[in-house]
DNA sequence: TTCATACTTCGATCATAGCCGAAGCATCGG
DNA sequence: CCGATGCTTCGGCTATGATCGAAGTATGAA
């Protein structure tokens, strides 16, 4: 960011991977946590900080502490239009995601969003899901009684999720395919059941390795898709 | 530019101050050649040229040859409207310009914009005339009848100057103080004067540099501002 | 108090890309 | 044909800043 006209140095902050991530995140207007945005940039936590610090010291985010959270949000309705407009422009100049990092890539396929399965993956599963009618998506996303079954046949004890403060079935928006996978209280259990199952394990950072069987299993259930 | 949203690369590419001025150059829609877009943009030929190839293939600009000129245009309102944006933006959250780069201090001070004198010795040039009423500025700049005098008495032939068909007076819109300088071919003949009068001289590049008696000569002329 | 969580700061590493000098094309004028 | 002008390409230099590990600070819970 050296010398320059005024709109240099913003559109510098918003050029970079990890702080446009975030302020996509951060678009519909909720605050999120530091670790919340971290997720969604997919970097660390100390990187998230100091991009963090950087937006709001541009007067870009607005933050707020609350106990030992520190909450962000976009600092005004015209950043979002700014967002907006620029996708606009993006999307007409055909812009397209250009390399990928070395780590990114197995981010990519499959890894963890706060406890759930996100990534290639993850988006898979809502999407074999719904095609199998197993989640409806009316306003909000919700099991069917065949939902129901299937998901207590394969080991979650669905009646107890339901009893839960926390939604069953959240539809969340995957960063790295912009489209969205499923959460909530159904997507931790599937996640951890496929952990038992040994379909998948935890690596270092959030990305998660299917086994062989593990990837199998997982397009037989939830449904291998042509392409 | 790494993997991430849409959003990145386009803002990537508006975020660097070059490019930046390059785009507000031309935010008028009018079309420049790679020459004056360098002029504009404080940067060799050859670093212009690399930037107006990135323009062009992300689609921002759109380029038409004309014998060995070639011209950018921008490739549509909707660039402009985003850089509009963008500024809005900008303006609202304070932006600031940061930092210098090394080469660019001296060319801030003063340097050539094409034949007239720029940057911040450009812009007190102008502010100066302006307040002794050598000037007024209606709807064009236009010399007074006092100013006809003083700069006939600063060694130029004035009427000489008013017959030929370039305009005499020209505001110019200087990059690196976003003021307007004195252009036109009184701005030209200002500058070869003082280059005569060995007030200034030329560097390599745009560079000018004011000899002692040059820049006491300046500010007795045009006026020390106290700021 | 002690431990855990949430976050920040520091320090070092490393890749990116902006920049320029030099040399290479292309076009125009003579 | 020559030289001049406008622009592009190449190669190397350098600075910036994104990133992460490690250590430090706040807040909450036990």
């Amino acid at each position: 960011m050296k010398e320059g006209p005024i709109i240099a140095s913003v559109a510098a902050l918003l050029g970079d991977p990890a702080r446009a991530n975030i302020l996509t995140a951060l678009m519909d207007g909720r605050a999120l946590t530091v670790s919340e945005l971290a997720e969604a940039a997919g970097v660390t936590l100390q990187t998230t900080s100091g991009h963090l610090s950087k937006l709001e010291a541009a007067n870009l985010l607005s933050a707020e502490k609350q106990g030992r959270h520190r909450y962000y949000r976009l600092s005004g309705p015209d950043v979002a239009e700014v967002l907006e407009a620029l996708m606009g422009l993006a999307q007409r100049t055909g812009a397209t995601r250009v390399r990928t990092g070395p780590k990114d890539m197995a981010l990519r396929s499959a890894r963890t969003c706060y406890d759930h399965l996100a990534g290639e993956r993850g988006v898979a599963l809502l999407r074999g899901a719904q095609r199998q009618g197993l989640l409806e998506d009316g306003q909000d996303l919700a099991l069917t009684d065949k939902g129901h079954a299937f998901f207590t046949a394969f080991g979650i004890d669905v009646a107890a999720l339901e009893k839960g403060r926390r939604p069953v079935c959240r539809a969340c928006l995957d960063w790295s395919e912009r489209r969205n996978h499923l959460g909530g209280s159904l997507g931790a259990a599937v996640l951890s059941r496929m952990i038992e199952k040994q379909w998948v394990r935890r690596e270092a950072g959030r990305v998660l390795t299917f086994t062989c069987e593990g990837a199998d299993g997982f397009d037989a259930t939830f449904g291998a898709e042509a392409r």
